[in-house]
DNA sequence: CATATGATGGACT
DNA sequence: GTCCATCATATGG
């Protein structure tokens, strides 16, 4: 991955992100479930209110890792587009790959389906937290996304948990994955 | 399997 | 004080 793929538009790096291998030091999990985010016209973003201690990250360089809290689980988002030009995309959910046990002790489950299927669960297996927001993916070493040659078939929903929402689809999942949200 | 409900804490008005 | 880009339980079929 490099700096190119996330100066695109969210929407795109949305759907591209799927099939791909997430990276934390010895844990690997695939991305199959993600959410674009657009800037203040979209309703449901967090730039919707313009820049705040939370979404002024989103006007940073593509790549920036952007971490917050809500309901007192961490989401890890990762700006897209030119820099100063707010939109992010949401990782909401990972198929465990490596590190089972860590994540298992992290999450206090044992079935492989409750480790990584949510937005709040993959972060706490991952042990992703808020000293990650601000940094830039593609220059720490510890986290990193890696391309792999497989072609998921995409399907795609509206978003999940947003009270007002566009009218498109900017949810985006690997069809039949086990590993989904909910 | 499904839907319902309470806990949670930080950001924002 | 209000509002969540959530989750784990509990309950009913």
């Amino acid at each position: 991955m490099d700096r190119s793929f996330f100066k695109r538009k969210s929407k795109e790096v949305a759907k591209d992100l799927l099939g791909n291998i997430l990276i934390k030091n010895e844990l690997k999990g695939k991305i199959v479930e993600t959410e674009a985010y657009f800037g203040p016209k979209d309703p449901a973003s967090r730039a919707s209110n313009g820049r705040t201690k939370i979404s002024k990250v989103m006007w940073e360089e593509p790549g920036t890792i952007l971490v917050y809290v809500v309901h007192s689980y961490n989401l890890f988002n990762i700006v897209t587009g030119r820099t100063g030009k707010p939109g992010a995309v949401l990782i909401r959910a990972l198929e465990p790959l490596k590190g089972i046990r860590t994540m298992r002790d992290r999450r206090g489950f044992k079935e492989l389906h409750k480790l990584c299927s949510g937005p709040g669960k993959l972060t706490e297996a991952f042990g992703i937290d808020k000293t990650y927001n601000k940094k830039n993916i593609l220059d720490i070493g510890g986290l990193k996304i890696i391309r792999s040659n497989e072609k998921p078939e995409i399907c795609s929903s509206k978003r999940i948990g947003v009270s007002e929402d566009l009218n498109q689809d900017l949810r985006f999942f690997i069809k039949g994955n086990e590993f989904l949200s909910r």
